[in-house]
RNA sequence: GCCGGAUUAGCUCAGCUGGUAGAGCAACUGAUUUGUAAUCAGUAGGUCGGCGGUUCGAAUCCGUCAUCCGGCACCA
């Protein structure tokens, strides 16, 4: 006998090998029914699994959180044999669940077409009505690996060789589909429902790498229930509307054409917030004691040898020939500032040293990245470089680690994450350095006492990096701060400092950046506020509009006031009802409307109505600016 | 860069199997003087992404290039 405990906490005795679905079947006949997997000491198995030790035992069905990675996952099995049933001459690769869905890579000389995906989505309709159950087998791996290529499934035997000889495989069948697979999976098809779709065809490398060939990837959603589905595809909808591309064009802000490919001509209303971004970090870095450069466009490419960056990234850099000699518009500012600083010898007293600088950067991105402002050639970052000693870093660290927390609180990012990225495969400099390099940025985001998460292999190519991942308004994470701790380059480009003892000295250089791209912080942002900018960013603040023409001179009055109070402002005293123009200027996402009509020109007064609220206050006008003034203000 | 899809008026889109283009909004003109998310009427606007081909005839079929969209790969 075995002693079974529940999630209540009671206990009962089954006979040794005792399956999930007895236990199931045991509790109630209701739960027998809804059982899709059980949880054995905290592990998700198969309802079929058998226990033959004490265990606490959970009954998984269609409520729980985890059931969705069943339903996935089960999707993702029932799709690759909805494409078999129907393209026989297709291979089957791998499908696993992801975030709201699912996907399953397929092999196929021919292209799936949308209306191939409209008969793959009917078919698993089918599969799903057929209920056929859903079984574990376990097989030695050389049997799997000649039975999947006798099948002419050779992605999939390729998979199994690659599974240590000795070991063996499960394999999961359900009708005549049978597919290599770890499980848990769900007891039979029907349990699966219906709250799937299939969504976008789309192309994946063979095991992730461009070398490997393109296989067709169908990516699908799925849903424990129908009303999950449908709030999922509505969110969809909403990420849609606020996608700065649109919102961009709509509230003429920017553009992109084809003869600059991946970069911006910005608007006159983009560029005041480009500006007031601009002016707002200006003054945020004065205060933290940056001092701001400017460095050139053009630069020889023998300095970019002398980096390294010629080597690794000379296929991503622009380059220009004038004078028989070849040129690189810098793709980073990094080189350029250790060039300023090697003007003159600079001393420990020097140090540390903060350059900053709105440094435009052009990079050949690959066709295929570009997207609006978030993947550009061309764009500017609110770049510095820190140039201190190595027991300067844990300081120099924590400093920046709250300036760049403070910025993204001023711009209402609350939920930061920060990942530790550590050496990567490819890079320079000698593991001895990258040991010291590790050791201290550890040492310092310790020190600054943030909770932070690992990201292996993903430093940069001469040191390792914190990375600063905001989340925002509807979940979505985006990387922008990054703070880098770098022995080489300045090894490499021969900087220096004469030490206490009166001995030359390597500075070690701290890259960071808070916003990242402005480029693509304006996207994130405008996204995050599906274009509703906070009062202070607005490109037009506050629309002074009439009712009739009889408000028209007092209108012209409140415009010059509140202009004169430092707020952008525009007038609207068109020929039109006062319902169109809050219309108008409320789809143009102006936070704030005066009204104006005869009362208000009689009374001295404005009627206020904020974007997005169906009240008014009525506010007498000097009062009016008074009090939005703050919040019209960027932040200090 | 790779796979798939798309490109028609300023914007969003319609145009069936080839017979020389259409709507809504925006713009412009006029009327309307209006109290919180669209007042009415009229006018104008297009080498149907570029080039080449098939055809008596191409927005429509074929080829090619460019750009955009969705993924993949890349991201100093």
């Amino acid at each position: 006998m075995v002693a079974i405990t529940l999630p209540d906490g009671s206990a009962r005795q089954f006979e040794a090998g005792v399956s999930g679905a007895q236990i199931a079947e045991a509790i109630g006949a209701g739960l027998a029914k809804a059982a899709l997997a059980v949880r054995v000491d905290g592990v998700m198995k198969d309802l079929a699994v058998t226990i033959s030790h004490d265990a606490r035992v959970e009954i998984i069905t269609r409520r729980d959180e985890d059931a969705l990675e069943l339903i996935r996952h089960d999707a993702a099995h029932a799709m690759a044999q909805a494409v078999k049933e129907l393209y026989s001459d297709t291979q089957v690769t791998i499908g696993p669940a992801i975030e709201n869905g699912f996907y399953y890579d397929f092999s196929r000389d021919e292209p799936f077409t949308p209306e191939d995906l409209e008969r793959i989505e009917e078919r698993m309709h089918v599969i799903v009505d057929r209920d056929d159950p859903i079984t574990r087998e376990v097989w030695d791996r050389d049997e799997a690996v000649a039975f999947f290529e006798q099948a002419g499934e050779h992605y999939k035997a390729e998979i199994i060789a690659g599974i240590p000889a000795d070991e063996q495989v499960s394999l999961y069948r359900q009708g005549d589909f049978v597919d290599l697979c770890r499980g848990p999976h769900l007891p039979s098809t029907g349990k699966l429902g219906k709250a799937f779709k299939l969504m976008k065809l789309a192309g994946a490398y063979w095991r992730g790498d461009s070398r490997n060939e393109m296989l067709q990837r169908i990516y699908g959603t799925a849903w424990a229930k129908k009303k999950q589905l449908d709030a999922y595809l509505h969110r969809l909808a909403e990420a849609e509307r606020r996608d700065h591309r649109r919102l961009g064009r709509a509230l003429d802000l920017f553009h992109i054409q084809e003869e600059a490919v991946g970069m911006v001509f910005w608007h006159p209303k983009g560029w005041t917030i480009y500006r007031l971004l601009t002016d707002y970090v200006r003054r945020k870095l004065s205060k933290a004691g940056y001092e701001e450069v400017n460095t050139p466009q053009l630069v020889d490419r023998s300095l970019w040898e002398a980096s390294g960056h010629w080597e690794k990234f000379r296929e991503h850099m622009f380059t220009a020939e004038s004078d028989e000699r070849i040129l690189a518009l810098k793709p980073m500012n990094c080189p350029c500032h250790v060039q300023i600083f090697r003007q003159g010898v600079k001393s420990y007293r020097d140090l540390p040293l903060r350059m900053a600088e709105f440094g435009t950067c052009h990079r050949y991105e690959p066709s295929g990245a570009l997207h609006g402002l978030m993947r550009v050639r061309g764009f500017t970052q609110d770049d510095a470089h820190i140039f201190c000693t190595e027991r300067q870093i844990t300081e120099e660290s924590k400093a920046f680690c709250a300036l760049a927390l403070e910025v993204y609180g001023d711009f209402g990012f609350t939920d930061v994450a920060v990942k530790f990225a550590d050496r990567p495969p490819v890079r320079a400099g000698e593991d001895e350095v990258w040991d010291r390099a590790e050791a201290a940025l550890t040492t310092a985001v310790e020190a600054t006492g943030l909770d932070y998460t690992a990201n292996p292999g993903e430093g940069a190519f001469y040191g390792p990096k914190l990375e600063f991942v905001l989340r925002d308004a509807i979940g979505r994470e985006w990387q922008c701060g990054t703070l880098q701790v770098d022995f080489v380059l300045p090894e490499r480009l021969d900087a220096a400092y004469v030490g206490e003892d009166g001995e030359r000295h390597r500075p070690v250089m701290l890259h960071r950046a808070v916003l990242g791209s402005i480029e693509r912080f304006i996207g994130i942002l405008i996204e995050n506020h599906s274009g509703h900018l906070p009062i202070w960013l607005a490109p037009v603040q506050v629309v002074v509009a009439t009712i009739t023409h009889d408000g028209d001179d007092f209108a012209r009055q409140v415009a010059r006031t509140v202009g004169a109070a430092g707020m952008r402002v525009a007038l609207d005293i068109s020929n039109e009802k006062i319902g169109f123009k809050v219309r108008l200027h409320s789809v143009a996402k102006i936070p704030l409307l005066f009204a104006i009509g005869k009362r208000e020109a009689a009374e001295g007064t404005v009627a206020i109505r904020r974007l997005g609220s169906k009240d008014q206050e009525i506010l007498a006008l000097d009062e009016a600016v008074a009090r939005l003034e703050k919040e019209a203000t960027p932040p200090a």
